[in-house]
RNA sequence: GGCGACGUGGCCAAGUGGUAAGGCAAGGGUCUGCAAAACCCUCAUCACGGGUUCGAAUCCCGUCGUCGCCUCCA
């Protein structure tokens, strides 16, 4: 079984065939930058990391462009209403969606092309277009001349004649068919603007992920993606406009991936009903977001409220808790277990390979990480030593990493180590029993404080003094630190 | 109005012809001084109606409902 692609051009799943051997050009259309980007847009890139990530599991050498729309009526709006220059606020903007792509471990693209310095390529395209007679120019605007493109609406399914009689926008007398599209507009006062032969202006949005597509992976590439809200007008016009130039198809597999839903509707800056990934993670690991995109199907919407995001952050604990080392009195597996466990381990790779394989269906892999977790706990509970859980947990870690989760990140919570001291002189007097411990210094690393408090419970405990035993409990867990006791001892981490 | 997608247990969600993965929640149990964690057990016949088939959540028709796109949008 090969790698099944869904490719939205024809509706259905197929085998998965770059142009070249061992290599795939991958074009990911990323956001108009004027705010905040929030966790839909996020959503996005998360999917397309999992694609690029597999794809590299697979063994291609991926070539990733992702573009920022750095010039566009919104950008501009907003920079002029702020009394600022556009391209600096769009910068901002840029620099702010960088710094979430590495909060959110997301592999960084190849080539990230702005727009705005790619107009020298987006110019020569227009002409070239209008030579070709695909476009014209009216009054410094160019048009793309859809009639003449045969198959105009193959991607999004439409036809021209059924789309002029539902067509809600005020059309514009001056295009010869009303869905023409702008290649270049011409400028406007208060607007950044670039010469050309036409005249004077800046690029429409759909011709700039041709020109960089172009520019940068060539004139046909293998995966095209994006959100599905894109799929008409935005690709379909690239569609046309690269075609029309290169007479080839443009793209071998559409990828779209669905949108998320807040409140049952999509999450969209127009809208408002958006939390910005900023938000997000005050209060979240970016692990659990990931989580959240994984246990669904990328091309489905994905809902998002309180329960999912519980679900995920308690799912993302059960997978680290497959990590967690043999019990101190572990005796080792009997052979038996041993033996089932490997195999498991084996079923478990061979299980998530065919379900990635089966169009990137996560949901389906990440089923068989938990199953995987608990076969691993399973035989943790069975007295299996570290080195009888060793290959499943490196299993683990490697397919959880391939999806992009860092299991083994301990999140280690911020604690004031006054706190600590507290605690540990408060309990060391409760105790009476100075000479059992030493005084804590005030340089003394956090770890070795809860360790030093976690000594004196144990006295408490072995004196049965549940109450000061469980009040220690109870003060480290207001900090972060989860202590669990077991017949063979205690143990804390970081919760 | 046009195009498209979808409707699976309390929530989320796989599965597209052979009798329902997984996560969270819930209930019961093991362990534990207690708690937590972990482990074990329990928990759906797939919006509704009709049809095709030996057999359908899965195919076809209809009904209801939801969402997306048709305007900037990941």
């Amino acid at each position: 079984m090969t790698l099944q692609i869904y490719n939205t051009l024809s509706r259905k799943k197929e085998p998965f065939e770059p142009l070249e051997a061992g290599k795939v050009s991958m074009y990911v259309c990323g956001p108009t930058v004027y705010a905040d980007a929030h966790i839909g847009h996020a959503m996005s890139s998360l999917v397309f990391d999992v694609v690029r990530r597999y794809l590299e599991y697979c063994g291609y050498q991926v070539r990733h462009v992702m573009n920022y729309t750095d010039v566009d009526d919104k950008i501009i709006q907003r920079a002029n209403h702020e009394g600022r220059d556009s391209l600096e606020l769009a910068q901002e903007y840029i620099d702010a969606y960088n710094r979430h792509i590495e909060d959110l471990n997301i592999l960084p693209a190849n080539v990230f092309p702005k727009a705005t310095e790619e107009i020298d390529q987006i110019v020569e395209m227009t002409a070239r277009l209008m030579d070709d007679g695909f476009a014209y120019s009216v009054d410094g605007d160019v048009y793309y001349r859809v009639e003449r493109k045969d198959d105009y609406g193959k991607l999004s399914g439409r036809k021209l004649a059924d789309m002029q009689a539902g067509s809600r926008v005020g059309v514009d007398e001056r295009k010869e068919h009303p869905m023409d599209f702008a290649l270049w507009k011409s400028a406007k006062e208060g607007e950044p603007s670039w010469e050309t032969p036409w005249g004077a202006g800046r690029p429409g949005w759909h011709i700039e992920c041709s020109a960089m597509a172009l520019h940068h992976l060539g004139p046909q590439i293998d995966i095209h993606g994006g959100g599905n809200d894109l799929v008409f007008p935005h690709h379909e016009n690239e569609i046309a406009q690269t075609e029309s130039l290169t007479g080839k198809p443009f793209a071998r597999y559409w990828m779209h991936n669905g949108m998320l839903q807040l409140s049952g509707e999509k999450m969209s800056k127009s809208i408002g009903n958006l939390v910005t990934i900023n938000d997000f993670l005050k209060e979240h690991e970016a692990d659990v977001l990931r989580i959240l995109v994984l246990n669904s199907s990328y091309r489905s919407p994905l809902s998002y409220n309180d329960e999912v995001l519980e679900a995920a952050t308690r799912g993302l604990e059960r997978l680290r808790s497959g990590l967690r080392p043999a019990l101190p009195g572990a005796q080792g597996a009997a052979p038996a277990l041993a033996k089932a466990l490997d195999e498991r381990t084996a079923a478990s790779k061979e299980g998530f390979i065919a379900a990635m394989d089966d169009d990137f269906n996560t949901s389906s892999a990440m089923a068989e990480l938990f199953d995987l977790v608990r076969r691993i706990n399973q035989a943790r509970d069975e007295s299996a030593k570290d080195e009888d859980l060793k290959p499943a947990q490196t299993l683990l870690l490697e397919l959880s990493g391939l999806l992009g989760l860092n299991l083994a990140h301990q999140v280690e919570t911020e604690i004031d180590p006054a706190d600590l001291i507290a605690i540990f002189e408060e309990m060391r007097a409760k105790l009476g029993d100075a000479e059992s411990s030493q005084a804590l210094g005030v340089d003394v690393g956090s770890e070795d404080a809860i360790r030093a408090i976690l000594k004196l419970r144990e006295k408490f405990r072995e004196a049965k003094q549940w109450a000061a035993s469980d009040e220690i409990r109870d003060r480290l867990a207001a900090l972060g630190v989860l202590v669990e006791d077991n017949a063979q001892g205690s143990s804390w981490r970081w919760g």
